[in-house]
Formats: structure tokens, C-alpha cells, sequence
DNA sequence: GAACAATGATAACAGTGTCAACATAAGAGT
DNA sequence: ACTCTTATGTTGACACTGTTATCATTGTTC
């Protein structure tokens, strides 16, 4: 009996591993068979849990979006807004990223093939929003609507940028010029 | 004879071919055994010019470097430097990473499986080393060299983060916003 | 023309995601 | 307690992939 034939619960256990790949390797096996293998199970075994790989990624990547969300919405709450509370959430972003690196490239894969703008609000469009909302909470009051979207459209677009090209290797990870180069940003004079 | 037993140039005939799907598709199918069936020849045929699939895909994503340098770097003469002339040059950036949305997702795939810092300089680093000159070239001369070190790596983070994020659907393509969210960065108070 | 290098084809191997069919366990209802 | 049903796991297979070893054909060179 030291292997039953039911395992108890293989959904948590598939996507636990699947995790702990995403957090320990920077370019993960998340093969269905590989997963499987490991898990003690057979490679069909994961389609009780799962339609496809496809949705086991994106229940991996769901997970690590939310994990970012709160990070960001923790990050955003302890610096307050303005141009510092601004810097502090960005930063906060590219240090997850290069902690993070295979889960973040994972979401924004997987967010790339789902239809955001679809009529069902997806779990993941969901999950967008809410980061979306954290960075946009940081933006300056006194700005008209227009301006408030175009500066977070800016600002994440340079922490995505950022965290993206350290990712991709074209720029090294020094934390001081993270710092240097978010605080360019100035939004004061907009 | 009308299907000799040679080719003629394989290779080169395997590049344009991948080059017009990635100029024709989102996501283009590159795989080896797809490529040489329309190619009507052996997959195995592809081994004779190409080490392996990734050779392959490195030779397609060198070219779209290229051609992405003489872009910017034909924007950026024709832009000049200074603020609006960094506007020009990041503006045509995102406008062709939507122009060429496969093609620049190879780019950045590709190169971040190198390594760049390789004593052995090459012709994927080079290309890369000459985009980057051509974002840095917009860069403001009254600036400490550190500071244009940040000034171009803000830069370049701003317009390629907006790109992804185009890309991958989490923002709708629109060019009077682009040129609004490129437009808030102000280096000359830096 | 013979030898050789370049380029192609075939067959096979290991690996993948996925499906159909079958096997086992757990639970519900009588 | 004994079914019947549902949930879960396994085996075998199919079509696909990148890759290699082996053999076939062509072009080139001496």
C-alpha cells in the first residue's frame, strides 16, 4: 500500500511541482509527461484534472499573477502614491521579475493567448485588472484621465521593459540602476 | 527533371520561407519537418545547411535584427537627437515590433538563449550592440556618461516594454497613445 | 574518367501531447 | 451489506516533433 492506486489530490500536487519548477529553474520541464513521471503517475492520469497543457499552465500562470498582484498591491500600499510611492512599486516589479523569472515570462505567454477583452471575465483577466489597478494607484491625483492612463500605460510599460531585457540577459541586474533609471520618471511636469 | 535532386540553395530558400511567415503570421509554425514539406524536400535535407532547429531560428532572428537596426538607425539619423528626435526613433520602434510582431518575439527569444557577454563576439551580439548604439545615439550630450547610460537603458526599457505589452494583447495598438506614453519621458531634467 | 565532397533521401529512435478503452477505488442509495 | 454510479488512474496507441545513422545522388576536382 505504500503506492494507492488514487493519490489524493494529484490537481494540487501537479500544479505544487509545476511551482516549484517554475521556481527553482530558470527554462523549467513542464512537460506533461515529465510532470507525471515525477509525481509517480501516469502522463494520462493529469487529464482528470486538466482539459489540456495548455490549462495547466494557465492555472500555473494564474497563480503567479496573483502572487504578483499582491506583491504589487503590497508594495503600492507601504509606499503611498506620488513620484517616490511610483518608484518604490516599480522597483518592487523588476526585483519579483528577477526572482521570478521563468513564472513571469509564463504569464505573460500564457496572457498573450487569451482573449482579455473577451465577454466572460476570465479568472486571468481578472487577476490583469487588479495589477493593473496597483500600478495605476501610484499615478499623480491631479491629473485628467487621460493623463492618468497614459502615465501607468508609461510606467509599466518601463517596468515591464526593464524587467524583460535583464530577464532576456541584454542588461545586467544592479539594483542601483533600477533605481536610477525608474526614478527617470519624473510625472510631475506632465 | 522537374524536381532535381538538388535544390539549389536550401538554405537560402529555408530562410525566406521563414521569413515570410513570420512576416505573415502571428504565430508561425518554424518547425523543421513543417518547413522542409513545403519546401518539398526531407526534413533531414535542413541538417545539410543547419546544425540543428535553433540554428535555424538564430539565422531568421539575426536577420530580423538587422533589420530592425537599420530601422532605428534610419529613423535616428533621419529624427536627430535631442528629445523629439528620441520620440521619433521610439516611436518607430513599437511601430515595427506591431508591424512585426513574430518576428520580434523571435528576436528577443533567440537572444536570450546566447550569451552575450561570450568572448567570441557574435553576429547576433554585434546586431545587438548596434541597436543599442542607435537608441543610446539619441541620447542628450550634456549628460555625464553615466547618465546617458540610464538615460538610453530607460529608453529602450520604455519602448520595448510598450511593445510587449502590445504584443501580447494586454494593450490595444493605438499610435496617438504611443506617442503620448514615449513623450513623457523628459531627459532634460535629469 | 576516378575520387571526393556536397547535398539529398530513408529508416529509425526518443520524446511529446492527446485520445480511446479498460481498471480500480470511493461514495450514494436502497 | 450490496449494488450502481462517479471519480480517478493505467495501458496502448496515434500523430507529431527534433535528431542521428546509413545510404543515394549529384557536382567538382585532379
Amino acid at each position: 500500500m505504500n503506492a494507492p492506486y488514487h493519490h489524493g489530490d494529484l490537481r494540487a500536487a501537479a500544479l505544487q511541482m509545476g511551482m516549484e519548477r517554475l521556481e527553482s529553474q530558470e527554462q523549467p520541464d513542464l512537460g506533461l509527461r515529465a510532470l507525471a513521471r515525477d509525481l509517480g503517475v501516469s502522463a494520462t492520469a493529469l487529464y482528470r484534472h486538466f482539459p489540456n497543457k495548455d490549462a495547466l499552465l494557465d492555472a500555473l500562470a494564474l497563480e503567479g499573477l496573483n502572487r504578483l498582484g499582491r506583491n504589487q498591491a503590497e508594495a503600492a500600499a507601504k509606499a503611498g502614491g506620488g513620484h517616490d510611492g511610483f518608484a518604490e512599486v516599480g522597483i518592487t516589479y523588476v526585483t519579483w521579475a528577477v526572482e521570478n523569472p521563468a513564472l513571469l515570462r509564463l504569464i505573460y505567454n500564457r496572457v498573450g493567448q487569451v482573449d482579455l477583452a473577451a465577454d466572460d471575465p476570465t479568472a486571468m483577466g481578472e487577476a490583469f485588472f487588479q495589477l493593473r489597478a496597483g500600478i495605476a494607484a501610484t499615478m499623480p491625483d491631479e491629473m485628467s484621465k487621460d493623463q492618468r492612463a497614459a502615465a501607468a500605460l508609461h510606467a509599466w510599460s518601463l517596468v515591464h521593459g526593464l524587467a524583460m531585457l535583464i530577464l532576456d540577459g541584454q542588461v545586467a541586474y544592479d539594483p542601483a540602476m533600477v533605481r536610477k533609471v525608474v526614478l527617470m520618471t519624473d510625472f510631475r511636469d506632465c
